[in-house]
DNA sequence: ACCTGAACACCGTTCAAGT
DNA sequence: ACCTGAACACCGTTCAAGT
C-alpha cells in the first residue's frame, strides 16, 4: 500500500546542516532533524542508513558546494580553488572540520584531486612528485580553512592566507621541471 | 570527615587516554572511563568538570608528550619538531585531530610556539612575517599528522613528509632575509 | 512504500545522601 | 572530602504495526 513520501534524503541532509550551522556539530541529533522536518527520528532511517551515514551525507554536501575550477593561470587557479574552500568552510565552519578526517580519494573526490593534478602539471610538476605534492597543497589549504573555521586565527587571518599563497607558490618551485 | 581519595584528575586522563587509544573517541564516555577505574560515572565530575573537560584534558597530555626541542640547524629542528607531532598522532590517532580544532594561543601552548618563532629567527624570517609563516608551518604540520592518523593518506606517507619537508625548507625562501 | 508507537540500551549530568 | 544511589532528560536504533 504505497504513500506518497512526505521527505527524501536531500531534505534530511539540509535540515542537518541548517542545524549544524546555526547550533553546531552536537546540535545535529536525529531528534532534532526529525523535529525540524515534522517527523518522527524514526523516519528518518528511510533515507539514511544512521547517524554516521547522515553527517558523511552533510560532507558530500560541502564538497558540491564547492564552484567548478575557473581558467587562468595555474598559480590563480590554486588561489582560487584554496579560496572556495575557506569560503566553504566559513559558511559551514562545524561540518567542515570533518573533511581533514575522511580518505583523500574517496569516488566523489576524485574528480577534483584530477583537476589539482592537472593545474600542477601545467605548473610544470613532474609526474613522480605529482600525487605527494597534490597532498602537501591539499594539507594545507584543508588544515587552514579548518583551522580558521574553528577559530584557531581569530586575528589577521587574512595576511595569513596571503603568506600561505607566497608560501605555496616558493615551496612548488624545486619540483618543477619546466614554466607552465 | 576526610576521605582518602582513590582516584585523581591524572589516572581519569591516562583511563581516557588508553579508552581512545584502543576503542576510539566514541568509546569515550563518562560510564567506560569511569568504570575502567572501578568507580561509578559520577565520581568523575570531581575531578573533571565536565566531558568537554576531559576531552580538553586528552589534548593537553598529547602537548605534553612532545619532545622537548632539541639542538641543530633551523632545518633540522623544524623536520625533528613536524616529525615528533607526527609520531604523537601515531600513538593517538582518535584524539590528536582534535588540535586543529583549538585556538592556537592558548597558555600551554604559547611556550611551544615561541620555540618555532625563536628557530624561524634563526632562518633569518623577517619580525613581520613571524606570526603568519609560524602559522602557515604550524598547520601543515598539523594537518599532515592528522590527516595521516585519520587513514587520509594509506599509501607512502613516508614520501609526503618527505615532500612536505622539501616544500616547507623553499616555501620559506621569500621570507628569509639572511642565512641561519 | 513510508511513517509511527512503543521499547531498549545507553548517554551526560544533578543532587541529596552516605562515610 | 570523596564516592554512591537514585533520578532526569536525552540519545541512537530496533521492530512490529498502521495506512
Amino acid at each position: 500500500m504505497p504513500r506518497p513520501p512526505t521527505i527524501d534524503r536531500e531534505v534530511v541532509l539540509a535540515a542537518g546542516l541548517a542545524l549544524a550551522d546555526k547550533r553546531g556539530l552536537e546540535a545535529v541529533t536525529m531528534q532534532a532533524v526529525a523535529s525540524k522536518l515534522g517527523v518522527t527520528p524514526m523516519a528518518l532511517y528511510r533515507h539514511v542508513a544512521s547517524k554516521a551515514d547522515l553527517l558523511d551525507g552533510l560532507v558530500e554536501k560541502l564538497l558540491d558546494e564547492l564552484p567548478a575550477a575557473r581558467a587562468g593561470s595555474w598559480d590563480a587557479q590554486l588561489v582560487a580553488t584554496a579560496n572556495a574552500l575557506r569560503m566553504t568552510a566559513r559558511r559551514h565552519p562545524a561540518v567542515f572540520p570533518l573533511l581533514l578526517l575522511r580518505p583523500a580519494i574517496t569516488a566523489s573526490s576524485r574528480a577534483r584531486v584530477d583537476r589539482i593534478y592537472a593545474v600542477l602539471r601545467s605548473a610544470g610538476i613532474a609526474e613522480q612528485h605529482l600525487q605527494h605534492v597534490e597532498r602537501v597543497i591539499s594539507t594545507l589549504a584543508l588544515g587552514f580553512a579548518a583551522g580558521e573555521a574553528s577559530g584557531r586565527f581569530p586575528k589577521h587571518a587574512d595576511i595569513t592566507f596571503r603568506t600561505m599563497t607566497q608560501f605555496v607558490i616558493a615551496g612548488l618551485a624545486p619540483f618543477r621541471s619546466q614554466t607552465g
